[in-house]
RNA sequence: GGGUGUGUAGCUCAGGUGGUUAGAGCGCUACGUUGACAUCGUAGAGGUCGCAAGUUCGAGUCUUGCCACUCCCACCA
């Protein structure tokens, strides 16, 4: 241990967070220490992408796995925090080619090879911004064991897992609409697309009826240019306008194709016409009717979404060609009328253009029979949701879950441990050579094979994090010790993504839950409640917040500000109140190392004297149990606010005002117990504040005492103290008796010097005896002169104030305290201004043209001032009669 | 359309199983520089707990209905 040194005079965060983040980074203190026999506590945490940099969800989010963390290791208990990053696919994707485009090279003119080296590099460049932003926070993470989801092992993990599904038929290849972001030219799972309100167009047009002249079957849609892959127009057989066209065909107009008119229940008559185009390879309702009654498919998008040799529109955009398909309509004479139409418009999340579904070929997992497992474990408490209610939002949508596209035409992610054959056989196998292996086995000779290009979603490789980073496949220490891992810390959006593919891979492969408790927490949002978002500019950047308040202050703010999976709002006043609070813990250190409190190894605190003493003591342990209790059922603001009001309440505002007439005054054995004493309390508060407030809790914790036995962060968590109920009655009396007399003499208008007797009516034996034996302590912090019992038979005379405290009645004598002459004159000087204030309120307010003219506001607030002027007379007449007889 | 939350002080929010006087932070008012701290202290003002009915000795808390808002999922030719 260092040498201690006197505590600056203020409290300046910035100069040894990041000082003390190395120390303990560099000795190793967030490593598990394996070769205990203590039970084991583990936490993933959730990979941040690789590229990202720290925003308030990740603050939020990491601050309440580091108290866990932290508070699981100070129990004794053997704790892995996994730390690592996600190679996010798209997102990295995207990062990349935006930083090649400022130089125009697109990653076409890299090719693959080398494109997926720039991702490397970008990788090594960038990737450690987020790392870095978590150790400020004080995130403490075992850093030594760091992975990222593209890492050798990892996978390794992806490719083995891949197998086993292929082999047991979870995983299947298939040709299915699939929404397709034209962006990124890959397909998306059902997940990443957003739906956008927007005010869209309905078009009204005709098609005319196959050989019947001047007939026509009225249609309506949105999207007019996917005609040209309709291949039925549906009428319901209940239509009875409608239903005698069913069977005959219609000819679309511009291509003059034929196409029939078929009875579907898809269309509804009462919306639209009641006839709807059926336009199979572009909408999934569509695709389905088209499934019911066979219907060809007529493709008419390329892969960058403008339209192909299909139609008569090639290589126009989407749009271009509605604009062209509506001028030929109406050229023709059948475009009826175009009218608003609120409608939903799905959006890539990541690249923000419209989603097309699209017929291509792509990889799914059969998720309906993992999510059986997934159910199940939660249905049976193998794993709990907290608070419990998410679990209504996890079943919900396990048991509405559809089959997940896994694949994705990218470049960067887990390429496909997928192998085809000359004539296309799928040889699936987790590394070339046995892929060939078994091809060669299956052709009776050597074969060339070609690789599937797809990359697998980034989110197949998250859901496998719980255990591919403790070492699977591998049989390792790690995974055997801190697998199933204790709890999950994550984002109620990130349940579907994330929670529910974890729990499918995990009882899949593991056939145990990757975590025993979910936790999930809010969004983090603006001072107005409203969602952050970069478009918005209201994103408020915790590096600059940390850099302003410290990291504690944050930390702490998330911590208070966190109950149970409610929103987060942002309040820059509130961690300004926390660093406050820092600051305030900061002087009362001071306070002690200027009385000499000194932590003493062999002081035992069960065995202190002083009334004082005995009643912090108990109060310690009443905080501690509390924040021990709290944490344990995961009520983070509970626990913070336990042990703020315990530090500042307790500590602050009433020991250290207690101690200060034993340090002034000459009992020196007195002196020498409650120096022990405030040390052990200050001592105890670093300890349970120690999770909330990593920084300065050590930063004091080393500075305030020589040779420490243990550093803070192994210091063992107090347990099962007994609590001495009765040392807390005596304090917390005088407590209320010093604030009733506070409160009395602020009431009483009394001047701030004046020295005060009292005279305590009706004491009972109990309150006799307080007041004997803590007499110097009541006198001291009511700043009274002197306090007195006296029996039912004292008497009350006129000059003396009453005021009922608790069984008794205080009797504060106003003689002698009270110049009574000054005060009347003083009083009636106040009263005079009032009265004069108060009538100019009065005319003004019976001005008419005033009350007229002026604005609402003025005169409302011209009447407040009048019934405050009023009210405050009240009080000056009431205490000139209060007096009137001295 | 299906589901889920929320409505408590001027603002932002706490109030696990119904029980004295409904709490916190910030803001506000008055006073205060007393030997850790003005990033502070002391005292205070401020609430018919969304509305209505019900259960109960007792409801912010439980039940029902209504009003307002949030979020998620699906769909809208």
């Amino acid at each position: 241990m260092k040498d201690v040194k006197m505590l600056e005079k203020n409290y300046t965060p910035k100069d040894f967070e990041e000082k003390i983040y190395a120390e303990w980074e560099n000795s190793g203190d967030f490593k598990p220490d394996m070769r205990s026999d203590k039970d084991a506590y583990s936490i993933v945490i959730p990979p941040p992408n690789v590229t990202g940099v720290l925003h308030m969800g990740h603050a939020l989010d990491n601050t309440l796995q580091d108290i866990l963390v932290r508070y699981n290791r100070m129990l004794g208990k053997k704790v892995l925090w996994q730390v690592g990053t996600d190679h996010a696919g798209i997102a990295t994707q995207m990062v990349v080619e935006r930083n090649l485009a400022k130089d125009g090279i697109s990653r076409h003119d890299l090719g693959r090879e080398k494109f997926i080296e720039t991702v490397w590099k970008w990788k090594e460049q960038s990737g450690g911004t987020i790392c870095k932003q978590l150790r400020r926070l004080g995130a403490s993470c075992d850093w030594s064991r760091e992975r990222f989801t593209m890492d050798e092992g990892l996978s390794r993990a992806v490719r083995k897992i891949f197998v086993n599904l292929y082999k047991d038929g979870l995983i299947y290849k298939a040709k299915k609409l699939v929404n397709w972001d034209s962006k990124f030219m890959t397909a998306v799972s059902d997940l990443e697309v957003i739906q956008k309100e927007t005010v869209g167009k309905m078009y009204y047009y005709k098609y005319p009826i196959e050989g019947v002249e001047g007939e026509f079957i009225h249609i309506a849609t949105t999207r007019p240019e996917t005609m040209f892959g309709d291949t039925a127009v549906a009428v319901s057989d209940k239509n009875e306008k409608l239903k005698h066209l069913i069977g005959k065909n219609c000819i679309i107009p511009i291509i003059n194709r034929a196409i029939p008119i078929i009875a579907d229940d898809h269309a509804d008559p009462e919306k639209g016409t009641g006839a709807v185009k059926i336009t199979p390879a572009h909408d999934f309702n569509d695709f389905e009717v088209g499934r019911r009654h066979d219907l060809p498919l007529i493709n008419i998008l390329n892969e960058d979404a403008t339209l192909n040799e299909n139609t008569p529109f090639e290589g126009m955009t989407t749009l271009e060609a509605r604009a062209k398909t509506i001028e030929k309509l109406t050229e023709l004479g059948v475009m009826e009328k175009i009218e608003d139409h609120p409608m939903v418009i799905p959006y890539g999340d990541r690249s923000g253009v419209i989603i097309e579904p699209l017929m291509t070929d792509q990889w799914f997992v059969d998720a309906p029979v993992l999510a059986k497992e997934a159910i199940r474990a939660v249905e049976q408490g193998e794993m709990e949701f907290v608070p419990k209610s998410y679990e209504k939002t996890y079943f919900e949508w396990m048991r509405n879950i559809q089959p997940w596209c896994i694949s994705r035409q990218l470049w960067w992610g887990h390429q496909m441990p997928i192998w085809y054959g000359p004539d296309e056989t799928i040889f699936c196998e987790e590394n070339e050579e046995e892929a060939q292996a078994a091809a060669d086995k299956h052709y009776g000779q050597h074969v060339e094979l070609r690789r599937e290009t797809d990359v697998l979603d980034t989110w197949f490789s998250s859901g496998l994090w719980a255990f591919s980073t403790l070492g699977w496949p591998d049989k390792t220490e790690f995974l055997d010790t801190f697998y199933p891992t204790s709890v999950l810390v994550t984002g109620f959006d990130i349940i579907f993504f994330w929670v529910a593919r974890m729990m499918m891979m995990s009882m899949y492969m593991m056939k145990k839950v990757p975590f025993k408790k979910c936790y999930i927490h809010g969004l983090v949002r603006d001072e107005k409640g409203q969602k952050m978002s970069k478009s918005k500019g209201n994103t408020v950047d915790p590096m600059e917040t940390i850099e302003k308040y410290g990291a504690d202050a944050l930390r702490f703010f998330m911590a208070a500000m966190e109950t149970q999976g409610r929103d987060v709002n942002m309040s820059e006043a509130r961690i300004a109140g926390y660093r406050n609070f820092a600051t305030k813990l900061w002087n009362a250190a001071r306070f002690c190392e200027m009385n000499e409190c000194k932590t003493v190894k062999e002081f035992d605190e069960n065995k202190v004297e002083l009334a004082i003493n005995k009643w912090i003591v108990a109060k310690a342990k009443q905080a501690t149990a509390d924040v021990t209790q709290n944490l344990n059922s995961y009520r983070f603001s509970d626990a913070a606010n336990a042990v703020y009001q315990f530090a500042w309440g307790s500590f602050c505002d009433w020991y250290i005002e207690l101690s200060k007439p034993v340090f002034y005054g000459d009992d020196e054995v007195a002196k020498v117990e409650t120096r022990a004493t405030a040390a052990w309390v200050l001592d105890r508060i670093l300890t349970i504040l120690h999770p909330f407030m990593p920084f300065i809790t050590t930063e004091l914790w080393n500075n305030t005492c020589e040779n420490r036995e243990c550093k803070l962060v192994h210091t063992a968590w107090p347990l099962n103290e007994d609590i001495d109920e009765n040392a807390l009655t005596q304090i917390d009396w005088a407590i209320d008796l010093i604030s009733s007399v506070r409160s009395l003499r602020a009431e009483m208008n009394l001047p701030a010097g004046a020295k005060l007797n009292i005279i305590l009516k009706d004491a009972d034996k109990t309150s006799q005896a307080n007041i004997a034996s803590l007499n110097n302590i009541i006198c001291s912090l009511a700043r009274l002169e002197k306090i007195e019992c006296a029996d039912d038979k004292c008497e009350v005379t006129p000059d003396m104030v009453q005021h009922v405290f608790k069984e008794c009645t205080i009797l504060l004598p106003l003689k002698g305290v009270v110049d009574f002459a000054a005060e009347r004159e003083r009083l009636n000087k106040e009263l005079d201004i009032l009265n004069k204030n108060i009538e100019g309120y009065v005319r003004k307010l019976s001005n008419a043209s005033f009350i007229e003219r002026a604005p609402a506001q003025v005169v409302a607030e011209e009447k407040r001032r009048q019934a405050e002027a009023e009210e405050k007379k009240a009080k000056v007449e009431e205490a000139l009669a209060r007096i009137a007889n001295f």
